[in-house]
DNA sequence: AGGGGCTGTTAGCAATCTGTTATCTTGCGG
DNA sequence: CCGCAAGATAACAGATTGCTAACAGCCCCT
């Protein structure tokens, strides 16, 4: 049976292309966009995940976010315009699971999340990296693609596992040789570039415009995600 | 959910300009104009950051600051008619965790300056400086104007980020050789006014009237916070 | 023994950064 | 108002840096 996912959001184009890239993958989505009245379509609608924005007109996304969790455990996924970080905290406070940055990059992103949250619902001990539109799993060793698994080398999963869990962070050369190469002391550092690229090659869409592995010219390398 | 800010300022004017600011950007703002009834407001308002000026009727800011310090680790960034680094060492010891030297040039610098701290509230890792207008972040490499990136080269980000971490002071070009280049004796300081010219290009709004980095005749090169 | 995948090494190439120099502009003192 | 010195700007060549491809050693498996 197609998972239900309710999407309360007041902005229609945003719902609309978010619908069909749910009911492109196969899940089953309602609607609602008005906030007040979005409790009582959760409870009509049974849904299987939850996608909320952050700012809505007669109830905040906040708001409905808690009183979800007073009567579900649900999983909740924010959506929120503003890269303000702080939205995030307040967000998982309130007991979100997960949070979107708008505007979407590709429809796969938020698909990805979707399908991160359902999943850690049922084996809640996986831990997973979400990064774009990839989801790393730690323990299972995996890196996914919407439905399709990349396979990685190890050095190329431990890569990008040090990468993923410092989004933005910059790691040099000499770092990484040590994290992930446990080097004790620098060797040549060209090493790390060429297992850049070969992960590269694997998982970045288009391998000549990284977005994953992002390069800093003069420092070294680091994972943009969101 | 909005992020509440209370701004504790006696003239009008500006107490109306910043809660403009502030509202445009999505906080919501209380207002407090006594320096007497601060602190009862603040234990109201239950803020996520306070706008504290430094010169108050009824009660020394320097005071206020001493006194919510005492109750609450909450972000407090003060506001200084003065350039005197007096006042800023005094502000700072008091326990406040940035500073804004009045007239504010931009409202702009206001919101850059209280995102970058509640920023740095929920992840301590990422030092984050801001300049004007400009967040600079030091363990990301990267530097923002509102959301949009703006790339600088490895000495750029140096030259900028050696500047910033000391605003007002100013540089000879002889410690800037020494400090951005590790130079370890003079070279051609003429090398530097290239390098600031550069630096301009990418990082000012009109880089023939520039506001981040001023030049010192006769002397050197200094960031201007304001 | 042979094949295949993974890893480390190296060399060539393209991009862009950096230091240098020359010329233009501006601010300041007389 | 003029001239000088300090700084800004522009243009250029060499140096760095990162990307890419190719290759060799290694280990595991059959």
């Amino acid at each position: 049976m197609a998972q239900r996912i309710l999407v309360v959001e007041d902005d229609p184009s945003i719902a609309e292309i978010t619908g069909i890239a749910l009911r492109a993958e196969g899940f089953e989505p309602s609607f609602c966009a008005d906030g007040a009245a979005a409790m009582d379509v959760f409870r009509r609608v049974q849904p299987d995940l939850v996608l909320l924005d952050l700012m809505l007109p007669g109830r905040d996304g906040v708001d409905i976010c808690r009183a979800i969790r007073q009567e579900s455990g649900v999983p909740i996924v924010m959506l929120t315009a503003r890269s303000d970080s702080q939205d995030v905290i307040t967000g998982l406070e309130a007991g979100a699971d997960d949070y979107i940055i708008k505007p979407l990059r590709t429809p796969k992103e938020l698909i990805a999340r979707v399908r991160a949250r359902l999943r850690t619902v049922e084996s809640p001990s996986s831990q997973e990296i979400v990064i774009g539109d990839l989801v790393i799993d730690v323990a299972g060793h995996t890196v996914r693609r919407g439905e399709t698994e990349i396979p990685l080398t190890v050095l190329e999963f431990k890569l990008l596992v040090t990468l993923a869990r410092r989004p933005w962070q910059v790691f040099t050369r000499e770092v990484l040789l040590q994290d992930v190469w446990e080097y004790r002391h620098a060797a040549d550092t060209r090493l790390v570039n060429v297992h850049v690229q070969r992960l590269r090659a694997k998982i970045e869409i288009d391998p000549e415009r990284p977005e994953i592995v992002l390069t800093v010219r003069g420092v070294g390398y680091k994972a943009g995600s969101v």
